[in-house]
Order: C-alpha cells, then structure tokens, then sequence
DNA sequence: CTCCTAACCTAACGATGAGTAGGTAGGTAT
DNA sequence: ATACCTACCTACTCATCGTTAGGTTAGGAG
C-alpha cells in the first residue's frame, strides 16, 4: 500500500478512531498497538509519537466520549417540557450519538469492571458523568420515592439500573444495525421511564 | 507455606473457585494462570492437570454458574400467583445466588463483548441461557405488546434489558454489600416489572 | 516396610506485546 | 537547489504469559 505522508492532526485523528474500533472489538488488553497503528496506516512508534502510552489513549479516548454523552443529557434533560418527554429526547439522543459512533457505547462501558489499571481510568471518568447526570433526576418530583435508605445509595441504584439498560441495548444494538432507533429508545423508555413515573407517583414495588 | 497434598477432587474445587474469583477481578485476558495456581495454594502446571487450557477452564466456569441461574427462573418464574409475584421472587432469588456466590456476576456478564474467542464462549453459553428464559416472559399475557416489529428484535431487547438491570446492579452491589438485598430486589423491581406491566396493560411508551 | 500411583514441582519454550533507539526520507521554506 | 523539520520506519529490548517436558515425593495399598 502507498503510504502517505499526512499531517500530525489528519494522522492524530486516524489513530485515534482506529483506536475506537480496536478497543471496542478487543477490549483494553486484547487491543494492540500494533494493530490500532495498522488501522491508521502507520507502523505501532507512530502511536507514541501522538500518546505516551496505551493506557493514556485509552484514557483520552474515554474522556472523549464521555464529554460527549454528557453533553447529550445537559442538552436534552432540562426544560419546561414534561419530564417523560424530556427524558425521551435525552435518551433518543444519546442512541443517535451511539448510531453516529458505533464504538462508543462499547468502548464506555465494557471495561468498567475489569482489571485494576483499566478500572481506575473508567471510575474517574464515568464518575464524573455519573456525578454530573444524577443530580437532573434527583430534581424530578417524586424522586425521592425511588430512593431507599441509604438515600445516596438509592440514587446510585438509579444510575446503575439507568446505565444498565443503556449500555445493554446499545451494545446489542451495535450488533443489529437494522432495528430502527424510535425501536430501540422505546424499549428503553418502556423500561426506564414508565417505572419512574409510576414510582414517583407512589406505587413502589415491595416483596 | 506448607504445601499439603490434596486429593484431586479437592484441588480442582480449590482451583475452580480461585479461577472464579481472579476472572472476575481481572477478566480472561487480565486473569493468569499463575495467579489462580497462587491462590489455589499450587504451582501453575498443576492447573493443567484439572483442565485442558485456560479457554476451557473460563468455559468451564461460565456453564456452571449459567446453569444455576437458568434454574432459579426455572424454578421461580412459572406458577399460579400472579406475574409480579413470581418475578419478584425469580429476582430475589437470582441476588440471592449473585450474593452468595460474589464473583458469579461480574464472571458472567463483564466479558460479553470481550474479544472473539471469549466472546464466542460467551455467546454459546449465554445463549442457551436466553433460549431457556425467554420463552417464560413471551407467555406472559400482553407480552407481545413489549415486541414491536420484528418481533424476534423486541423479544431480544427485553432480555437485553433484563439482562442489563441484574447485570449492572449484581456489579455494582458486589461493591457495596451493605445495601440490604431487599433494596436491589426492590431497585430491580421497580424499573423491570412495573414497566414490563404498565406496557402489557396497553400503555406503550412512544416518542 | 516397600512399591507405585498420582499430586506436585522446577525449568524451560515460544509467542506476543508495550515501549525505545536511532536512522531515513518526504515535504516545505528560503 | 539546498537545508531542515518532522512524519515515519526498521530493528531491537524486556517483560509477561500460556503451555509443555520431565523429574520428585507424599502417602495409601499390599
């Protein structure tokens, strides 16, 4: 193959979507350099020329998306409407960034529980968009309802349980391009929503 | 330490559980062989005497774990009461094993999308499973209200969500052991079912 | 006490992969 | 045309890990 000579930036930016789709398909510890600088077109010390290391891409990569994803809920999450319709955009628009970044949703999420090393940079980054989206639905009336004691727990349940569903469906998404996205975000409302709002209106599960 | 020697039924259950818990700390990848030896009290080549490879012995692990949660559905999904009852209870009981076997959950569900060879086994394994406990919920009455069309997708997105609740909140409770099962139960509950039957009773959700 | 099975070990092999050293050559500015 | 910057390369080092070969010893059977 020809190689070109590209830009810093140009190649800069091919590493790292080649990055994306590695780590997605691989994972943190199956992904190699090798093959993410294969991807871009370059040979693997290409890679340190840009990031000065594989856990440092990974992490910028993370950092990358998950700015992202806030952004779609501090977009879409507040607002006049009522809170179905508002949390039905929010989530609509977070599937449609999954659609225009198909690795997204499994890069996010997918190592959140593994290895010490990995699971450090995922808590410090999803932390931060956990801290940032919770406190928009601690605002909604009757949320005090979905949570338990202890209250904090409660709330993070809610976030778990939210996240679960979200990164669920757009991994199987992924997988099956051809279901239509209202499909998809109606099923997860169907999940999410309709509980919330059945809960905040005052009919709690119990055992 | 004092190296005893075992019978080999003993080290194998030794080995299995030690290899339970370094894949669900580490994953496949981050997992070693030489760890799950250390913490079975031996040296690594013995590994090779209880099992072929260490593909095998992570396929072991997952069939044995997935074959005791299909039995709790199995075992508290059908019945006469009504629906809610008998998921609430299939929940409660599906924590109770994740509680009393800590690293069953984040076994079973973190490497789902991990690279093609463990993926594959999961898939093999995972899918029995889904085969087995799907049918349950579509003869629930008003099933068919979840599935939009294909109808296969929908189905399939219901056990994503479920599998995305209990996966998600098992994760997460292994971290926090002080929240009271009932809680989870109840977190669980609360977005699955009341959902699941608020759509059955004809109250779609739509954008 | 003496075998002999089998549970266990040490020591290696081969592969893979992160990261580095040091040089080469394409483009651009003068 | 020449000189320089920098994007890019080849060729390595070093560490880790799965797996195997082959030997050693505990401990029960006779």
């Amino acid at each position: 193959m020809a190689r070109k000579r590209l830009s810093a930036d140009t190649r800069r930016e091919l590493i790292e979507a080649s990055a994306s789709e590695v780590f997605a398909e691989r994972g943190y510890r199956g992904g190699s350099i090798v093959e993410i600088a294969r991807r871009a077109g370059v040979s693997a010390p290409v890679v340190y020329d840009h990031f000065p290391s594989k856990a440092e891409l990974y992490r910028h990569l993370l950092e990358r998306h998950f700015a992202a994803l806030r952004q779609v809920w501090r977009d879409n999450l507040p607002g006049p409407e009522p809170a179905g319709e508002r949390m039905g955009r929010a989530v609509d628009a977070w599937f449609a960034y999954a659609e225009e970044h198909p690795f997204a949703g499994r890069l996010l999420f997918r190592e959140s529980v593994a290895d010490p090393e990995v699971r450090a940079i995922h808590e410090e980054v999803a932390g931060a968009s956990r801290d940032e989206v919770m406190p928009l639905f601690a605002d909604e009336p009757g949320a005090e309802r979905l949570i338990g004691a202890p209250a904090d727990a409660g709330l993070e349940m809610v976030w778990v349980v939210l996240r679960g569903v979200l990164q669920g469906l757009a991994i199987w998404w992924a997988d099956h391009p051809e279901v239509p996205r209202e499909q998809v975000v109606a099923t997860a409302m169907n999940s999410l929503w309709i509980g919330f709002e059945r809960v905040s209106g005052g009919e709690t599960y119990s055992l």
